[in-house]
DNA sequence: TTGTAGGCGTTATCAT
DNA sequence: ATGATAACGCCTACAA
C-alpha cells in the first residue's frame, strides 16, 4: 500500500509486449491501412489490456491541437451562465473537445491570470464573457487565441461575438408596459460601461420615443448588478414620494435584489407594482402572483457559439482577427402578471 | 486577413532574440539564482514582449506534472453542483489549477468517455460524483488516476471521499416532524442504488425508532430524482384516500417538482402540508409563506474536497488505493415553516 | 555564469 | 507490412 503512483503506460510498452515496433504500434492504434488487420486487432486487445492511453501532451506537440476550450465566465452559480457551461460542455463533448472552467469573478486580474494559463495549456480555443475593461495583456493574449465573445462585446478584443439582442429585449419589456398604460417606469441595470448595459437603456428610451411619448417620468438607475444593488435601488425608489409603477431589471441579480425587497416588504405584484425581471430561471414561475420576466434563449445561444468556434477550431482557420462574424439571438416577454397602473387616472 | 494562425513564440525565439542559448532563457524564467539579475531582467523583458508563454505540454512530457483537475457532474444547472463547481473552481485557481469540466449526465458511458480524455490530458488528478453504476473499464481507469468521490460514493471505485452526512440530515428532517405531531409523512428520494439515496432512507427510519413509533404510516418512495419524477410522486400522494401530513424530499428536483405540483394547485405551506426540502437555493425563502429545507454545506464541501486534492497532488502522495481519507459535513435544518398536522387529535 | 546534449511519448518520413 | 530515426519544446545533468 501506498505504493508510488505507476507511471502512465506509454506505447512503448505496449510494443514490448506483442513483440512489435513503436512505429507499428502507434499506426495500429490510428488504424493507419498498411497495417494488417491481424497486427491492428493484437495491438488493440495488448493495449486495451495494459491499459494504455494516448498522452495527448505528446500528441500536442508533434503539432497535433489540443482537445481543450477554455470558457471564461463571470460566475457559474448564475442560473444564466450555468446554463451556458452546461449547454456548450454538451456540445463539446459531442465533437471531442472537453471544456476547461475559469471563473473570473469579474476581475480584470483573474481574467488574465486564466487567460494565461489557458494559452499555456495551449487550448484551441477560448469562449470569453469579458469584464469590463480588461487588461491590456489580455487583449494581447486573445490576439494570439482563437477566441469568440459570449454576452458582453468589448470592441478592442475583436472577433466573433454571440450575444443576445439586449435593445430590443429590454425594448419589448418597457413597449409592454408602455401599453399597458404605464408612464412612471424606472430602468434599473448596470453601469453604462459593458456593452449589454449601454444597449438595455438604449432599449428602454426607443420605446418611449416609438411611442412618441417624453421621457420625464422615465428613471433610469445604474447600479451595481449585484443582489444587494437591487435591493438598495428598488428601497430608494419606493421610498420616493411619487415612485414609478412598474420596474424593469437589466440584470439577473438585479431582479433577485428586487424580489428579495419586495418579499420581505410584502408588496404585492402585479397589483401594487408591475416588474420586468430579467433572465427567466424556472422559480420564476413561482415567485409571487406573477412576474413578467425576459427570457433570453441561452441555450440556443450557447450551442451555436460552441459549434462556431469548433467549427472555427476543425477548419484551422483564423478566427483571431479580422473576423466580425456574429450571432444575435432573441429574447422572448414572458408575461405573468403586469398589469395597468394601479393609480391610473383618464386621460 | 484570414493568415494563417501565427504558430506559438517558443523559448528558442526568445533565445534568439536577447543572443542567449535557449537553457539561459529557460533558466532566467524560473528565477534560476545562478542566472545574473541583468540577464534575467533583459530576458523576461523580451519574452514578455515577444508575448512568449510556457508550452505547458511539453513541460508535462519532462515529468512535470499538469496543473488540471477534472471535475465529472452529472449536471452544472443544478444549484448544488453549480456551487460545487465554482467554489472547487476558486480553490483551485487560488493554487494554480485549472477545472475540466465534464457533465455526464449521470450516463455511464459518457462517464466513462470522459474519463478516457482526462486521462489521456494526464490530469493531475480528477473530482467525481460517480454515476449509479460506473463501468468496468471506469473503474480500472480511475485505479490509474488520483481521484476523490464526491457526494456519492460508490465502494468499487475505492480512494478518497468527501460528502454529507445524508442519514443526518435526513432523520434531522424526521425528527423536526416527529417532534411537531406528524406522524403520516412520506419520503421521496432516489432508489437505494446510489449511497446517498440508501442513507437518506435509513435516515427517515431510523427517526421512527428512536422515538419509539411504529412506521405503519410512514410511506417511502422511490422515484426518478428528476422533477417530473417529484411532481408524480406528489400527485400520487396527493390522490391517496387519507394522505401524508408532511413530505420530505431526498433531492433537490424532487423538490422542484413538489413545488411544481404544490403551486399549481394552490396548496398551502405548511398550513395543509408540511414540506421539507432538499437543497437550500436562495429562492427557497421565497417560495411560498414557507418552505423548510434541509441546507447542505455545499461550499465547505467543496473547497474541502478541492483542498485536499490538491494537497494530495502537491505531495505526490499516492490517493489511488488503500485511502479512506474522507470528510463528512453536516447539513443545517432551515426552518422556515413546518407546523403540527392540520388534523392532529389529541392523544 | 552560460552552453551542450539527451530524453520525455508520439508521429511523419524515410528506409527495409 | 514493418522498423529506424528525427523532431516537436522544455528541462536538467554535465561540461566549459
Amino acid at each position: 500500500m501506498n505504493e508510488m503512483r505507476s507511471s502512465m503506460i506509454t506505447a512503448r510498452d505496449v510494443a514490448e509486449l506483442v513483440g512489435l515496433s513503436i512505429s507499428t504500434v502507434g499506426r495500429a492504434l490510428t488504424n493507419d491501412p498498411r497495417i494488417s488487420a491481424e497486427t491492428i486487432a493484437k495491438v488493440k486487445k495488448a493495449a486495451d489490456g495494459l491499459g494504455y492511453v494516448r498522452n495527448l501532451p505528446a500528441q500536442m506537440m508533434r503539432g497535433g491541437s489540443s482537445n481543450l476550450i477554455g470558457l471564461l465566465l463571470p460566475d457559474v452559480r448564475n442560473d444564466f451562465y450555468s446554463a451556458i457551461a452546461q449547454s456548450l460542455s454538451e456540445s463539446c463533448d459531442q465533437h471531442g473537445f472537453r471544456v476547461v472552467l475559469s471563473i473570473t469573478g469579474d476581475d480584470r486580474d483573474a481574467e488574465h491570470r486564466h487567460l494565461r494559463e489557458l494559452a499555456g495549456a495551449r487550448v484551441a480555443g477560448t469562449i470569453i464573457v469579458p469584464t469590463q475593461r480588461p487588461r491590456r495583456e489580455s487583449i494581447t493574449l486573445l490576439k494570439e487565441l482563437p477566441h469568440v465573445q459570449l454576452l458582453r462585446r468589448h470592441p478592442s478584443v475583436g472577433g466573433a461575438w454571440f450575444g443576445i439582442d439586449d435593445e430590443g429585449a429590454v425594448n419589448q419589456a418597457a413597449e409592454h408596459l408602455l401599453t399597458l398604460g404605464h408612464r412612471e417606469i424606472a430602468y434599473v441595470g448596470g453601469h453604462g460601461g459593458l456593452s449589454t448595459g449601454a444597449a438595455r437603456e438604449t432599449g428602454v428610451r426607443r420605446a418611449y420615443a416609438d411611442a412618441g411619448l417624453p421621457t420625464d417620468h422615465l428613471q433610469i438607475l445604474h447600479v451595481k448588478t449585484t443582489v444587494s444593488g437591487g435591493e438598495e435601488a428598488l428601497q430608494s425608489l419606493l421610498g420616493q414620494p411619487s415612485p414609478p409603477t412598474a420596474v424593469i431589471s437589466g440584470s439577473v441579480h438585479v431582479t433577485q435584489g428586487f424580489l428579495s425587497v419586495l418579499t420581505a416588504r410584502s408588496i404585492s405584484v402585479p397589483s401594487s407594482l408591475s416588474v420586468v425581471g430579467f433572465g427567466d430561471p424556472f422559480w420564476s414561475a413561482w415567485w409571487g402572483p406573477g412576474l413578467t420576466t425576459i427570457r433570453p434563449p441561452v441555450r440556443s445561444l450557447a450551442a451555436m457559439c460552441g459549434l462556431w468556434m469548433i467549427d472555427a477550431v476543425r477548419k484551422e482557420r483564423s478566427l483571431i482577427n479580422a473576423s466580425d462574424d456574429h450571432g444575435v439571438v432573441q429574447s422572448a416577454l414572458i408575461v405573468r402578471g403586469s398589469t395597468a397602473p394601479p393609480s391610473k387616472r383618464p386621460g
